[in-house]
Parts: C-alpha cells; structure tokens; sequence
DNA sequence: ATAAGTTTGGTAAAATTTTAACAATTTACA
DNA sequence: TGTAAATTGTTAAAATTTTACCAAACTTAT
C-alpha cells in the first residue's frame, strides 16, 4: 500500500522513472536482492537519497537485507501508475507522430494507441497498423467515443494551442506535448513537454561552456 | 561582456531555453521592452527569480526600464552557445532519426547535418536531403574527417552504449541521446538526454495521483 | 546461540534554490 | 524642472532538497 501523501516533489517524481529503469535491468539479470548502496552504484544518485525517496511511498526495505527487486519493481510500477492500460492517439501525424506511432515499446507498457489525426487529406483514411488516420474534424467526437486517457500532440507549433484547448474540452486528462510551446489548459489536465529543442539548447550551452567544467 | 562564472546551477541552465523562445516570441512580435514582471506573466517564473537567473551572467537591464528584448536575446543566444555552427551526425535511422533528421528547424538555429549512420544494408548508399546514409563501420573515419560537434544516439537501447564509447574515443564532445540507457563516457564528453519513456511514465504517475493535487 | 557485519528508516544538519525586501536609479509625465 | 511610479541588482530570509548520521533490526557465519 505505501503512504502515497500527495505532497511528492517534483525532483522525487523526475526520478522515478530511473528507478524503474534500474529494477528492471535487475530483474532481466535475475537480481532478486538489492541494496542503496548498490542502487547508488547504478543509478548514480546517493543511497541516503534513494532511502528517502523510496520512503515517500513506504518502507519497501530490511534493515540489514535491503529491497527485494521484485517487490520494489512492482510497488514502483504501481506508484507510477503502470498497472493499468493508457488509451492514446497520436495528433498530427508528421515526421514524430510517425516515429512515436510506430515504438513499439510503449505499446509493451501499457499505452494503446487507439487514433490518429491529421488535417492532410493524402494521408486521412489510411491505415497504420490496424489505427485509421482520421481528419482533425472528427477529433473530438473520437476522443468522447473511445475514453481516450492521453493525447500525443506532435502537431506544429501554431496548432498546439488551439488543438490543446479542443482536448482538454472533451475531456482528456493527460497531454503529452511535443510542440515546442507551453500550453495553458484548464485545472485538472496534466500537461507533460518533451522539448527537443530545449534539450538540444542545453547541449550546445553546455558544449560551448565546458572550460568551466574542466 | 558579462560575468559567466562556471558554477551556474543545472536549475538555472534547464531555465535558459525557455527565456530564449519567450524573447524570440516577444521579438516577432516586435515588443522591445520587457520586465521582470511582465516576462513572469509570460513564462510562469517569479520575477525575482528571473532577475536573479539573468545576474547569473550579467546585469542586463537597467533601473525603471527593464530589459531591452533586443539585447537580451542576443546576449541569451551568446550565452547558450547559438551563435556558432555545430556539425552533427544522427547514428541508427529509423523512425526517431528520420524524424529528427526532418526537423528543419535545427538547421535554423545552426545545428547543420553532415551525416546518417545505420547498419542495414537496405538503406545503406541512400541520400536524405543531400546527406548519404554511411555504414555504421565508418563512423570512426567520418567523425575525425569532418569535425562533429554533436552525435546524435537514436539506435535500440542494445547498441548504444558501444557507440558512445566510439564516439567519444573519436573526439566528439557533445552526445543527444535517446536511447532509454544512461551512457557512460569520459570526462568531458557531454551527454544530453531525451529518454521519452521516462518523460511518458511520468505523465502517467502525474494522471494517476492527479487527486493529490486537486 | 552468539557475535560481527549489514542495512534500513528516520531525524538532524548542510547545501542549494527560491522568494522577499529594498536602496539606487531611471522613466514618465505634469 | 520636479515628483511619482517603475524596475533593477543585490542582500537577506525562507523554503526545499540533499546529505550525514545513527539506533534498531535483520542477516550471516561461526
């Protein structure tokens, strides 16, 4: 069960994922045992760190043992809400909608992709992999009709907005925004960016001041 | 000029970006003129707090004026390494590189192409935009020929790791990785990553704890 | 069974990051 | 020209995040 208090920083959520990441690799080596200081070795974070993270959810540990992998995977698994299945759709079906359409991976953790949408008329009525390419049009009568979870928005920047604004009105919680914009939604609709440009910027701001590092 | 200390924190660094579009937005708007206060509106930090982030490397406005946009941004753009030219490869074209091998809006901001690397045979000899998809053996040769700056990690999680340790014995100093693994290289090979699982798991953690927040 | 070695969870301290406050300076306008 | 309003850069305070520490509890080996 966990104590699960809805007063988790953002910094202990945004390492969540890793976490995940590690126990699996454990797991696919058929480590059943771990410790932080083990943990700290991989992950890169410290063990009093991954202690007090993992405490925010529970006491998953042993004195003297350490966590159980499979255990901590699962109870991970559950605090990041991946036990259940994800109704998507993918809007704005360039270059990225096509990339993320077809990884696969997502598909293995739970996220179905159910539609996508483009306002291309060379494209709509096609067929990607059992998934229909519909017209924009038709996007808020799908998102009402298919209880979709998380809209994907890989559209360009001068559409992102408005095609937010029409999501959050039919009612999808979760925005995975690829548009390199800050979108404003109503209360209650969760926007996640992934900002490809900003994440390249940080690189070349990093390359250019290395000295600094050295 | 500037200070341009080299301790600038990563919470100050991973805020950059987003000043950098904002200005370039307020530019094609033809704003000339900013405050602390007005950019808050903007991009959602406290004014003091972007006051403080821009002293980080120098003081840029003035007393009862604010910041001129103009200046700000070019001296922003300096700041985050955008004014030079970088020279990148993309390494593994599938989905994800061709996608972001079609993102033209990199060349814009000065990040210029200069090769594909992928090991099918399929594809191999092939020409995106002028670009000639080598074979993956001769990477090596064309890094060192052709001075590279970035390389850009878009193969499966299996390989990449292998190719880091490549790249970065071959000189090239910055690395954009996507493949769900943390890379490691040596000191003073620069690693930015995008591991879009990650981003999208913690999409779901925010969905599924979402009346913690309400 | 006992003792020595591990390792957690919690508490306290340290470090970092954010916010608040304000003197100094400039702008804007009467 | 003079005065009120605006706004920065800087210093100090508050808040948050990370690290250090250690008693309690478990494991392992003898």
């Amino acid at each position: 069960m966990g104590k699960q208090q809805g007063n988790i920083s953002t910094a202990v959520i945004r390492r969540l994922p890793k976490y995940h990441r590690y126990l699996k690799d454990l797991l696919d080596r058929e480590v059943y045992r771990i410790s932080s200081k083990e943990l700290s070795v991989l992950t890169g974070f410290t063990a009093s760190q991954i202690r007090q993270d993992l405490n925010n959810f529970g006491g998953f540990g042993q004195q003297g043992y350490g966590y159980n992998v499979e255990e901590l995977y699962k109870e991970i698994r559950s605090i990041m809400g991946l036990t259940k299945t994800y109704n998507t759709v993918i809007v704005g079906y360039g270059n990225l909608g096509q990339a993320i359409a077809n990884y696969t991976s997502f598909e293995k953790s739970g996220f179905s992709l159910k539609g996508l949408f483009d306002t291309n008329p060379e494209i709509i009525g096609n067929k990607v992999k059992d998934i229909y390419i519909h017209a924009l049009d038709e996007m808020e009568n799908f998102l009402k009709n298919n209880q979709i979870d998380i809209a994907i928005i890989s559209t360009p920047k001068a559409y992102a907005q408005d095609i937010a604004t029409r999501i959050s009105k039919a009612g999808v919680p979760g925005i995975w925004n690829f548009a390199p914009v800050d979108l404003k939604v109503p209360e209650g609709v969760i926007v996640e960016n992934v900002h490809l440009s900003d994440s390249l910027f940080i690189l070349s701001y990093l390359i250019s001041n290395q000295e600094d590092v050295e």
